[in-house]
DNA sequence: GCGATCTCTCAGCGTTTCCTCAGCCGGCGG
DNA sequence: CCGCCGGCTGAGGAAACGCTGAGAGATCGC
């Protein structure tokens, strides 16, 4: 089952990095290894690899925007994240950028192992290139945002806020996971969000967003 | 985001469970203590609990096996291993029978509280989507409730209200115990309580929950 | 430097929701 | 038969919630 499976672990800590690739090594992996986010990033693109873990602080480039590039190629290979702090942000964020999974350092080498496994045998689900909810597309790449066919313009702010909801349509979406996530700011007022949900709804129909109240918001297209 | 946090901690040597009980007190978790597998295993089931600590060898029954039926019953979660050995198997064991990590004694207190709250954050054991009582159903992501197939909009306490009976449709639950739980205050009145299950009837159909005299409400769509 | 654009704060408004109060109903025990 | 207790519900005021217009900084391009 494990034949040939092939990993790729990307760490500037060179002996953390070494004795992971002998443990996986031992689980019957196969293993290559990298110490920066350029070269991990390359190697990744080309190297046909079934998972890669990847440091997110990192020379070169860090860890998310590695995760990013390489969706934004089209590579969906499952990538698990190793983040040095455990503050919250760090996280969401990567598993937003499009991470499948994330260990804090320390780690446990059973943990990893574990994680790898469940990472590898459930399907990759590759993003589709553009997001599309009811009557709403939104192009992350292009910015494109077109409600019913035609196209309208937002504002950076705006277009976040509409591509987070847009993301997680299939739940309701609180005012402050709003904050947190398109103002990544802390002591705010949630006014703004719902100042921006209604510039957004006078720009792509005031249909397209719903509230419910006491618990946040909903794209419906 | 910690306020309400409640914490479940099984474990027979009652030094170690009251300094952990300190320590996330002081962290701004409500920690029950249990000092056996059976307790555990009930109080687990009933409680409501946003976390689990676990010792594995315990009086009564192990921590395998707890989580093992727990998780037959139906209750998600998550659950913390807390190991006295640190051979890997029987780790992978508890993270293969359902658990979602562990710690192996003796462990730091910063990383147990971190992992907690990872635990806590992320989405890992696969709670069942909707919530099923006869022709009932109820969605908590999207918040939708649903009676004899057609949708009914809820507010937030009705929707609290309908949430704990469902999750509790098996038994009997007390006006009391819903006060705490949905209602979180003390000192109210149960005459509350008697409101809005008039409110939630009125819109999910009389006949779905049912009044037992002296006792309580119970969800039976 | 100056206007245009964008972002965010503030205050006010109408509406919904929440909770309290008080009266009512009905079963049950005396 | 009557009174009591537990449960139910209509009414209404207070508070919370969500939306929006106005406008002040900030930023950017010209």
């Amino acid at each position: 089952m494990l034949a040939d499976m092939r990993i790729l672990v990307v760490d500037d800590e060179r002996t953390l990095a070494r004795s992971i690739q002998r443990g996986l090594v031992a689980e019957g992996f196969a293993v290559d290894l990298e110490h920066d986010g350029t070269a991990g990033y390359e190697r990744a693109r080309w190297g046909d690899y079934d998972a890669i873990v990847l440091d997110i602080m990192l020379p070169g480039r860090n860890g998310y925007d590695v995760v990013t590039a390489l969706r934004a190629e089209d590579v969906w290979t499952p990538v698990l994240l190793l983040s040095a702090k455990d503050g919250e942000h760090d996280v969401a964020d990567g598993l937003d950028v499009g991470a499948d999974d994330y260990l804090t350092k320390p780690f446990s080498f059973v943990v990893l192992v574990a994680r790898i496994r469940a990472m590898v045998r459930r399907p990759a689900t590759p993003r589709p290139a553009v997001l599309a909810v009811g009557a709403l597309e939104l192009d992350p790449s292009t910015r494109q945002v077109r409600a019913g066919g035609l196209a309208v313009d937002l504002t950076v702010r705006e277009l976040a806020l509409l591509e987070y909801l847009m993301r997680h349509h299939e739940r309701v979406v609180g005012k402050v996971e709003l904050l947190d996530h398109v103002w990544d700011g802390e002591g705010e007022d949630v006014n703004v969000v719902e100042q921006y949900v209604g510039y957004v709804r006078r720009k792509v129909g005031r249909a397209a967003i719903v509230t419910v109240r006491g618990a946040g918001y909903r794209a419906v297209g």
